[in-house]
DNA sequence: ACTTCCGATCCTTGA
DNA sequence: TCAAGGATCGGAAGT
């Protein structure tokens, strides 16, 4: 077919810049190259289209250290598709983590988080995937997409992500101190007294949260 | 064991009930398999989840001889979450199919449908998977995932980690606004006038900081 | 992701 | 009514 036209852009993130996947990129014919320092992710395929690449061994990692979800968070807040990109068979890694929570993992991904999780075996499939993906993003398949509606950016959920660096305060905690208290700048202004109000939060928590929300900065 | 209570069913195709899926999942504790003829898809794993599993070789097939696209517009029409499975490596197939074309459909498949390819090296481990869906569709994860994850334990440290939770605010400037205002609390109670005054703070970090610190937590 | 472990919270008892 | 005990929940750390 009378082909195409028009120029496929992939930006990718600088960190990406020496690795194998950009030389194949590079040596396409239909992709161009661009760089930049992306706050989250690695490849930006098209409009809303975002790649997180990792290795099988970083993607085991990412679980463990908790990263993965993290990241996730971010890219969902910043574009409309996330997809993420494993390089290499991550059942094969030297860790001891469990088959079940990589298992887990990946459904999550998809079920949960609605995200496509897509396995390559090496940089250079990686490669051909990212430029099939620009192509289908950038000049769709002859009719338009139906892309899943994306929630509304929630705003509560960085609230909770703030509170949750607390010590001993987790996601429930949280939760429980932001729906007694509603802002922020409350929570931190109660007292002990008021804190233990909040359900789940007894008198050592209290205390301590009041504590560090008074504690004087040194430095 | 203690665990839990409601039981997870999957509801199977009829033409899925010798495989060996289907003997791995019979055996399992948590999951009830029911069958039934389903008019698209293989497995139900949950409300709205539908998992099409197909062999490398039968995937090959279904993109040669264009049946995977009309299957995954049924897919759609009927489910709100299709999945596809595919069991084995179709990149060893004995087809004469380039990979290019491979890649583009899974390219295809994630992107322009927003389907998740998840590839699964045996019978087993596809069963595994059907169970993990299961369990994530009809009852979550069961708990919540942190939002934040390994908190420093040092104090000062502590209180700049704190702050650096806000959006936009990095490790400067979370210790400029510290070393300005001493706690936690104070940030929080001061004015965007006030926050201003902080060093490196401009206008519209302050009304942002503001903001998020008098935002209503809903929920 | 999953599992295990431990401390904090909450709930029941019983004096 | 309240303190002591045990059951339960939730956070943290490890795989």
């Amino acid at each position: 077919m009378g082909t195409s036209t028009n120029l496929l852009v992939i930006t990718a993130d600088m960190r990406e810049q020496r690795s194998r996947v950009c030389g194949c990129l590079e040596r396409s014919r239909t992709i161009t190259v661009k760089y930049a320092d992306l706050a989250c992710g690695d490849y930006v395929c098209g409009p809303g289209v975002i790649v997180e690449r990792k290795e099988a061994e970083d993607f085991v990692s990412s679980i463990t250290d908790n990263r993965l979800f993290s990241q996730v968070y971010r890219l969902k807040a910043e574009y409309e598709r996330p997809i993420i990109i494993i390089e290499g068979d991550f059942f094969q890694t030297h860790s001891k983590i469990s088959p079940e929570a990589l298992v887990g993992a990946v459904s999550y991904l998809s079920v949960i988080e609605g995200i496509p999780v897509v396995q390559a075996t090496d940089a250079k499939q990686t490669a051909l995937m990212l430029e099939a993906m620009a192509r289908h993003s950038q000049q769709g398949l002859g009719y338009e997409v139906a892309l899943r509606s994306q929630k509304p950016k929630d705003a509560s959920i960085l609230l909770q992500y703030i509170v949750e660096g607390l010590p001993s305060i987790g996601p429930k905690a949280a939760q429980n101190l932001l729906r007694h208290f509603k802002t922020i700048s409350r929570l931190f202004s109660a007292s002990e007294k008021e804190l233990c109000e909040a359900a789940g939060i007894g008198k050592k928590t209290a205390s301590r949260i009041h504590e560090i929300g008074n504690l004087p900065y040194k430095r």
